[in-house]
RNA sequence: GGGCCUAUAGCUCAGUUUGGUUAGAGCGCUUCCCUGAUAAGGAAGAGGUCGGUGGUUCAAGUCCACCUAGGCCCA
């Protein structure tokens, strides 16, 4: 027998039951247990990053690597999932700097590194206990105890092992990178830095003659000419190293006022000369690549430099269309000399400040020499324009200096030399949605720069490369590997700062002493080496790996593009020659009620497992699976998610309650007897149709990894089963019926298996309740279950579209119902109908438009009210369109024009008709061209839509009334024996009096139906006495009852 | 500056792939109906320049171009 299934529920607690059973009976050990052997199908866990407590934001991504896994597994996969800790990196030193009170890397040197990286890993533990919670609480099923650490000891064995190989192919190397970096802290800052730290200053704008060589043929033509180059740094004048355009654009040599000749952008022209500027000559940016010209100043040496680049990403927006190029001091400028082989001279000293031997300005701060620059070009007469400019610039957000973008050594991976590898690789890659693969994360591989690895810090995986005063270098790939080159044992050695930089080695190339160097690694590299890094390969489980590469499936936000979708695809493609992943799921972000971005700075940030504990895990879940697009940004609040509840989860909850409290006070049981489906009443083989028609969309949606789809189908379902099918059979379980039961079972076992990955919780409660309880064979847990099975004879479409009309009638039935005003208790002796399916309908779905609408009988409106009916026709756009394209308005005027009851009775006698169209002549009408709508003349309410009509028959005699009247005191009647608190099988004895002779004859007419319908031993006519309980009763008849014994 | 995404009812969002003449749902509001599971359900009403302009087409929320605004990512 089911178990009780109370009508109320708190969802919450209901939860935290669940979460219990799931411990205790180990159910998620067991789902992943019982199926291996079964084919795999691999999930990759990225890691979160343990640097701070988690947000809902977090939630979301966790649902849907949740979601998958568990419906592949019902599928009958074997899927393990191993969780995993990204550890490392500038936002855990951050977070701790913060707590400590620092104020940059020269407070960590003096704390000790030995001291700092130890409350990293501490930082880190604490968070990850956070995130292990909500983990629990979401239902996120995921191996925690076989978890990955980035910065376990194994882990960055293998992160070392897959630096070797890349190294070893030549694509790891020491390089300049210029980075915004702080002169006063000496320290560069990460993106995030400088995102918080742009203040509007007024810097100098200036426009410099730079003059053409002599032996320029541009000079020959027009001698004395000028480039005329625009910069608002004229402190990088000094290391000028070239001067960039913009191959595609055209630049024009202009003839000025003075008589003076200068090369700008021929866009830009007229904004720096204004009108009266003669262009002399015009010419593609491409014909001005390597023309030379004389540099502003000459300071420093710079060799073999001087002369006109072509770069794309030149604009003629502003300036003058040509850019001064210093290398040491911008990233585009440092890519762009780069490829010209031109040299990287930086004449400004780590502290800011120009080094000593430079002229003019030497050991000036470099903000301070824009002045004495500007100046010394106004003497020389170099200077064109001179103005001031107001903009954002990048301040320290600690100390408000200005930043200096600065060239500093950095180790690079040459990821473009495997540019088309990765495009290759991505070709491969199913993403979801489609539009990112080509869209913004294909741009980004096509926009491809080499990944700058190394990072000044402490906390990370310290960079495996050791140099010897020779700079000869050894990539070195394991600690036992760094024993054999040490000649000691150094496998017990923490292979963090600051333990490892104190492993000096024999340089294996010339014997000197060779050290590490300083740099810790990016920590997006350690994310990236999961696949491999997770299992500690190739030092372990060499043949785990094999199996689990790669992966079926990945999924994380949109900001990931960059992350660790790229970092995955791009560590894996260099060491594997293959990228890790088949199918990716990028979700969009989620946002606060009011459209903005959580963050802790605006205080919006939602905390999880409250969310969780006031509405629900499962509610929570379905909001992030179902509601809205997962693809896009969505806003989610209480309100979202409340809705949630009542919508769906307490819709389908109901259904479980009814279910179990008809069938137990039938003491019906699923095991007994009930009739094979096909012998079942219409509407049940109708449920059952639409149970096993959802399971397999919601199959297929979940396959091309589409959750809204999937809860689309399955909340139109639930709704359908309850308002529906639950409506329409009531009294069919009110009487115990076993088909009745035996389809409810049926289609909820269905649904509930379906909604299993969506909501574990609730579908976990359902089956405890009634799956387990009466069926020995069931698995302990719902979600050791497999995916629901049918017979496919059981699907019926057409039946599917019979129903669909029998509740488009009911539609219109209620509609014409509320325009009567005649109230649905008072039934009507007939209704009419119009439409296509009509004549066809079977005759118990006829009957449950009249039960539903409360009329005695139903007619088609063409036989019922002949001679009385006005007929309508509009012409069918759609059907007309696909023949006569540009005929179409001059048939449909036609059609309008027509007589539409001669029309229809020919279309309707002989299939189709001719009509004579202006300008045409005759054109062959069929029914599918014309949309027919029928509606009687007078004394009917109507309804009609979409060439279907519904009338009713508002005429009333004495005898509907009485029906009318009996209806009333049975409801009546029923509200009684609920505000008595009486069970729905209760026996209960009825005494009633009535003074007004109408309702007196009705009553007394309806004794029998009305005894039986509110489950009365005995009905009798008299004043009821002292212990029976008086009805309240608004229609004119007293009532009394009392239960019976 | 570049790329991508978004714009539909007071609010949250479907619908756009495959163009079809009354553009939908939920929430909220008003009125009414129904109720022997429901925290429900149903009907009607109010509420829309489908961001704008232009184009293609017999026909555009839907296709194309441009523009505007917002978001994200990158400079």
């Amino acid at each position: 027998m089911y178990r009780a299934v109370p009508a109320q529920v708190d969802l919450p607690a209901l939860e935290h039951q669940v979460l219990d059973l799931w411990d205790s009976e180990q159910v998620f050990e067991a789902s992943v247990a019982q199926a291996e052997g079964r084919p795999l199908w691999v999930f990759y866990e990225g890691p979160p990053t343990a640097n701070g407590t988690p947000g809902t934001h977090h939630v979301e991504a966790r649902v849907f690597k949740d979601v998958f896994p568990r419906y592949r597994t019902m599928k009958g996969y074997y899927v393990p999932r191993q969780a995993g800790w990204d550890c490392h990196g500038l936002p855990v030193e951050l977070a701790v700097e913060k707590e400590l009170g620092f104020t940059g890397k020269q407070d960590i040197e003096k704390y000790g590194v030995a001291e700092f990286n130890a409350r990293c890993r501490e930082s880190v533990l604490r968070h990850v206990g956070e995130f292990s919670d909500m983990t629990r609480r979401m239902g996120y099923w995921v191996d925690m105890d076989r978890a990955y650490w980035t910065m376990d000891k194994d882990y960055v064995q293998s992160v070392w092992w897959s630096l070797k190989q890349i190294f070893d192919k030549g694509l790891l190397a020491q390089d300049h990178r210029v980075a915004p970096y702080c002169p006063r802290c000496g320290t560069g800052l990460s993106d995030h830095e400088l995102a918080q730290g742009y203040e509007t200053v007024v810097d100098p704008s200036v426009y410099v003659r730079f003059p053409v060589r002599d032996d320029a043929p541009l000079a020959q033509r027009h001698p004395g000419v000028s480039l005329l180059v625009w910069t608002t740094t004229p402190w990088t004048l000094v290391s000028n190293t070239a001067v960039a355009v913009r191959p595609d654009a055209t630049y024009a040599v202009v003839r000025t006022n003075d008589d003076e000749l200068l090369v700008v952008a021929q866009e830009l022209v007229e904004s720096v000369f204004g009108e009266d500027a003669v262009v002399v000559e015009t010419f593609p940016g491409t014909d001005l690549e390597r023309v030379g010209y004389v540099r502003p100043f000459d300071f420093v040496e710079i060799p073999d430099a001087h002369f006109v680049l072509l770069a794309d990403y030149v604009t003629t927006d502003d300036g003058t269309g040509l850019v001064h190029q210093a290398p040491a001091f911008g990233a585009d400028d440092l890519a762009t000399c780069r490829k010209y082989g031109l040299p990287v001279v930086n004449p400004i000293r780590p502290d800011g400040h120009f080094t000593d031997d430079v002229a003019v300005v030497g050991g000036m701060f470099f903000k301070k020499a824009d002045e004495t620059l500007s100046a010394d070009l106004e003497q020389r007469g170099l200077m064109y324009r001179h103005v001031a400019y107001e903009h954002a610039y990048p301040h320290c957000w600690r100390c408000h200096t200005p930043l200096i973008y600065y060239a500093q050594p950095s180790w690079y991976i040459r990821t473009t030399e495997r540019k088309a590898e990765l495009l290759e690789q991505n070709e491969q890659t199913n993403w979801f949605p489609d539009t990112i693969k080509w869209g913004r994360y294909g741009d980004w591989l096509t926009n491809n720069i080499d990944w700058a690895l190394s990072r000044n810090r402490y906390w990370g995986t310290p960079l495996p490369i050791w140099r010897c005063a020779e700079d000869h270098l050894v990539a070195v790939g394991s600690l036992a590997e760094l024993s054999e080159l040490a000649g000691h044992d150094v496998t017990e050695t923490d292979p963090h700062r600051p333990y490892v930089d104190d492993i000096v080695i024999p340089c294996p190339t010339c014997g000197a002493e060779a050290r590490r160097v300083p740099e810790v690694i990016d920590g997006w590299y350690d994310s990236g080496s999961m696949p491999f890094a997770a299992l500690g390969y190739p030092h372990k489980n060499v043949d785990e790996f094999e199996k689990q590469f790669p992966a079926d499936f990945i999924c994380e936000a949109i900001d990931q593009t960059r992350g660790w979708f790229y970092t995955l695809m791009a560590v894996n493609t260099l060491v594997f020659d293959r990228s890790s992943y088949k199918n990716v799921v990028c979700l969009g972000h989620i946002l606060d009620e009011d459209g903005r971005k959580m963050s802790k700075h605006l205080g919006n940030i939602l905390a999880p497992i409250p969310l969780m504990d006031e509405h629900g895990a499962d509610a929570l879940r379905w909001f992030m699976l179902a509601s809205g697009s997962p693809w896009q940004a969505r806003r989610v609040g209480h309100t979202a998610i409340a809705d949630v509840v009542r919508k769906t989860l307490l819709t389908y909850w109901n259904t479980v309650s009814f279910q179990s409290l008809y069938a137990r006070t039938a003491q019906w049981e699923p095991s007994q007897e009930a009739p094979a489906p096909a012998d079942r009443p219409i509407i049940d083989r109708w449920v059952l149709s639409e149970a096993a028609q959802m399971a397999h969309e919601v199959d297929l949606a979940l396959e091309a990894f589409d959750t809204q789809r999937a809860g689309r189908l399955l909340s139109t379902f639930i709704d359908d089963l309850s308002n529906w099918y639950v409506r329409r059979s009531r009294r069919r379980f009110w009487d115990g019926d076993p088909a009745a039961l035996a389809t409810l079972h049926e289609a909820l076992r269905t649904v509930t298996l379906c909604l299993a990955p969506f909501t574990p919780f609730i579908t976990e409660r359902v089956w405890q309740d009634l799956f387990r309880p009466t069926d020995a064979q069931a698995p302990i847990s719902v979600h050791l279950a497999a995916w629901p099975t049918w017979d496919a004879e059981i699907i019926d479409v057409e039946l599917s579209e019979q129903m669909a009309l029998v509740r488009r009638l009911v539609e219109l039935g209620r509609a014409a119902r509320a325009t009567s005003s005649v109230r649905t208790r008072q039934p009507l002796a007939r209704a009419l109908v119009s439409a296509q399916g009509w004549p066809s309908l079977p005759e118990p779905l006829r009957q449950q438009v009249a039960e539903e609408l409360n009329v005695q009988s139903l007619e088609s409106l063409a036989e019922g009210a002949s001679g009385l009916v006005d007929i309508s026709v509009k012409a069918n756009f759609r059907s007309l369109g696909s023949r006569y394209a540009k005929q179409t308005p001059l048939i449909a005027q036609a059609i309008a024009a027509s007589e539409p009851a001669t029309l229809v009775e020919r279309i309707r006698a002989s299939g189709t008709a001719a009509i004579d169209v202006p300008e045409l002549g005759e054109v062959e009408i069929t029914d599918a061209d014309i949309i027919v709508t029928e509606t009687p003349q007078e004394g009917w309410a109507v309804v009609s839509e979409g060439g279907e009509s519904l009338a009713l028959d508002l005429h009333l005699d004495d005898a509907l009334l009485r029906a009318g009247s009996a209806r009333e005191v049975i409801r009546t009647l029923q509200e009684g024996r609920k505000s008595a608190g009486l069970d729905i099988s209760d026996r209960i004895h009825v005494w009633w009096a009535a003074d007004d002779p109408a309702m007196h004859e009705a009553v007394a007419e309806h004794a029998d139906d009305v005894a039986a319908e509110v489950l009365a031993v005995t009905f009798t006519e008299g004043v009821g006495p002292a212990n029976a309980i008086p009805v309240e009763s608004e229609i004119p008849v007293q009532l009394w009852l009392a239960p019976s014994t």
